[in-house]
DNA sequence: GTCTATAACCAGATAGAC
DNA sequence: GTCTATCTGGTTATAGAC
């Protein structure tokens, strides 16, 4: 496979390829895309499109590293600012919340493209895995940040994937309901304290 | 469309396609499964497969009827048993799980499939909508009942929603990670029991 | 109800001029 | 880097014998 970067020149149809099958990927899926319908809504024509992708892997391949990218660059820092956990949860929590409201479409792409295994390359799933695990590497550490973890990576893990199952329960919502949907920060909340104190963590809390 | 229940007679060969038609869309998706696939893993020729659904879009309709079904009725019943709201939350997250443990397939019909929109009918996708309708409404009165709720629905339905939030978002892990990943009972207990105490439920239970 | 055969079309991918 | 033209194969769907 061809690739543009190998032949140094900047290439703004490029972008416009990626943006169109970003697009369209995330609406219908890998196998519901085709490449005639990546090349009337970018404007390129087929062989351009393969040309800079080599391959319809190829060009996959290249929408997941460029939304991981996004999605990973607009994340806020992993340390939440705050004197107290519930002054820094809620940092994260809104934080985690805008970066949900604002790459609808890179999220999508993590999820629902799952569903590969067979027909698409290893690179790609490989891929997914890294993008997957970015995700849970942020939270962990923010996370781990928020409750004063640094000793007990188990439960700043345990942690972290609760509250991912709830980004990607919530995302699946969200593409039934459309954008009336949102993260579920207050239950999140309650609930992230609620397994704190359930570990036996610090939390300086009460009721109101 | 055609429809073998307009004839009368019974098909063994109609379950034998939708058996396969299932497997294969709950792992590659809608626009990934041929009908020329489908033909080969059912044994069935393809105008068998026409003259049984009539189309693509009828063979997913099916799919998804039948889905639903089996799903909907391996569900507990609603009024899960206990004298405390702790055993009855504990009755009733375990039923859960079972039925997430024994139905992978019918899970990931409903999750992944959610991206079509555009090229499948209308049909079809008002079925997915009765699908998770059917869901929320199994969990909303099986909440209602461990709490005992029947006066405030929205909180009912507010628990639910979470609830299956945090099963969709264990529903993707498990296709990454694979069976391993199951329902987070343990942190689900805990985080429904807060959010009740959040809505100042009478709630049974100190910390041990 | 199931078979073979096939029509009509669209998919992914490539060739070669420019 | 982009264009037009094209090849090959798979796709949905149908026709008509049995």
């Amino acid at each position: 496979m061809q690739d543009a970067a190998l032949h140094g020149a900047q290439v703004p149809s490029r972008e416009a390829i990626l943006d169109a099958a970003t697009a369209l990927m995330a609406r219908f899926g890998y196998a519901g895309t085709s490449i005639s319908k990546i090349s009337a809504a970018s404007g390129s024509p087929a062989s351009s499109i393969y040309w800079h992708f080599g391959s319809k892997d190829g060009i996959y391949l290249a929408v997941l590293r460029r939304a991981r990218q996004h999605l990973v660059s607009s994340l806020p820092g992993t340390r939440p600012a705050g004197d107290t956990v519930g002054e820094r949860l809620t940092a994260f929590l809104d934080g985690a919340s805008a970066a949900f409201e604002n790459h609808p479409h890179d999220l999508r792409l993590l999820l629902g493209l799952g569903m590969l295994e067979e027909g698409t390359g290893a690179a790609a799933i490989a891929e997914l895995g890294q993008y997957r695990l970015a995700l849970r590497q942020w939270a962990t550490d923010s996370l781990g940040h928020v409750f004063g973890l640094a000793d007990r990576p188990a439960v700043a893990d345990e942690l972290a994937r609760f509250m991912l199952s709830v980004v990607g329960g919530t995302a699946i919502a969200r593409w039934f309901d459309g954008p009336v949907t949102s993260l579920p920060v207050q239950q999140l909340r309650v609930a992230l304290l609620a397994l704190a104190r359930h570990h036996r963590l610090p939390v300086d809390e009460g009721p109101p």
